[in-house]
DNA sequence: CGCCGAAGTGGCACGTCGTGCCAGTATCGC
DNA sequence: GCGATACTGGCACGACGTGCCACTTCGGCG
């Protein structure tokens, strides 16, 4: 299940692909992704226009991993979730664990996931991306959510949860973005709990017995 | 609020739209986004390249008209709904009505949008084009259920029904096009109006009294 | 120690995208 | 009929994203 061996090289691309990221980020947030151009990113950055794109497949797709952060951590809690927990209490759990910032660094990652949101709000370009992130992060969710429910469950109620839990940390982090000042912590966390509890109740995971 | 005067040129340029969005859901459904120019789709349609990029800003935008339709039908119908009746009501009850073909338009309509669906299930940047779509249609959706909920109710919560709502829609339409054999015309509705239920049950939109 | 294959990087050229600009043509009001 | 307005087409241009090749770095092996 670990990985082990982070390799001297896999580090050194990794931190240069949140090179690539924050500084696309900061860029956008500065004038708006489409007077961008790759090149300046890739100048930021310090690395070539051709690298650049052997990092991320689209100028926009750099300030990716800094919206896939919080949603990736997600999945990976609750495939490590107990078979016996309830689906939706596990769900309920994991999203406030993943929201609730333990160290300096959850908090940067959390400022820069909504920093970037804030930016998106009148950049089409920069919305996309995170409609896009959403998309794939369901997908992904939507198997370890029919993993946990187990072969029982039905597949369009698979599809539901999936897809409620997913907006229910998009609409969350969207509006901790939207608030003037972003000053409580716990703000995202409770907004999401409340979000995926509300939106769940009424999932009917099973069949009806006969 | 009627549109009088739907004038001889407004109608071409509609018909105009439309045909640029068929021939290019047609040239994307056979090979693919990306192997397609902008250049062929505009051939297609018969116009020039230069004209097709005042109708779509992009390649992919092409097709959105076929995807925009029924959430479209849908905001109008709200948007036109009595005041009085229960905002979850009226959803449930236009969702319905939206989504059952009355005539052989409405059901080639819908036809157009599940084989756009079924193909984007392999190509990214059809993929792309959805989630964009949806991503729009729930922002105009929010300020339709702002204003039918009234000033009192909250605005997370109006978020979240803006959101439930339109996710119960894509959910509906992405599992319909999922089915290998679309055979039943009432199949869209039915799965919406369950999840549309499904999700709205635990929502609650005013503020608890003191 | 030197050789060598693998992997990451940079540079270059190329096809495509999307837009600004100007000219040609059709619709509407006087 | 006649300008005013609006849609269309052609051209050129900057930017995007990719295929290809050359260069460097790193690790294993005789």
């Amino acid at each position: 299940m670990e990985s082990r061996a982070p390799s001297l090289t896999e580090r050194r691309k990794a931190a240069t692909q949140l090179e690539i990221a924050k500084a696309a980020a900061r860029l956008f947030a500065d004038r708006g992704a489409d007077a961008v151009t790759a090149e300046e990113i890739a100048k930021q950055a310090g690395v070539a226009v051709r690298t650049f794109y052997r990092y991320f497949r689209t100028k926009e797709d750099a300030v990716a991993p800094l919206l896939t952060v919080g949603a990736g951590h997600w999945r990976a809690l609750l495939a490590a979730a107990e078979p016996q927990e309830e689906l939706l209490d596990a769900l309920e759990r994991t999203i406030v664990e993943v929201l609730t910032p333990r160290s300096d660094a959850d908090l940067e990652s959390l400022r820069w996931t909504l920093g970037l949101l804030r930016a998106s709000a009148d950049d089409p370009a920069l919305q996309f991306v995170w409609f896009r992130v959403n998309g794939e992060s369901e997908a992904q969710l939507r198997d370890i959510v029919a993993t946990l429910a187990g072969p029982d469950a039905e597949p369009y109620a698979v599809r539901l949860v999936a897809a409620a839990a997913t907006v229910a940390l998009r609409v969350a982090l969207e509006a901790c973005a939207a608030e003037e000042s972003f000053s409580d912590p716990g703000a995202p966390a409770a907004l999401a709990s409340r979000a995926l509890r509300e939106l769940t109740a009424g999932v009917e995971l099973y069949p009806a017995r006969a």
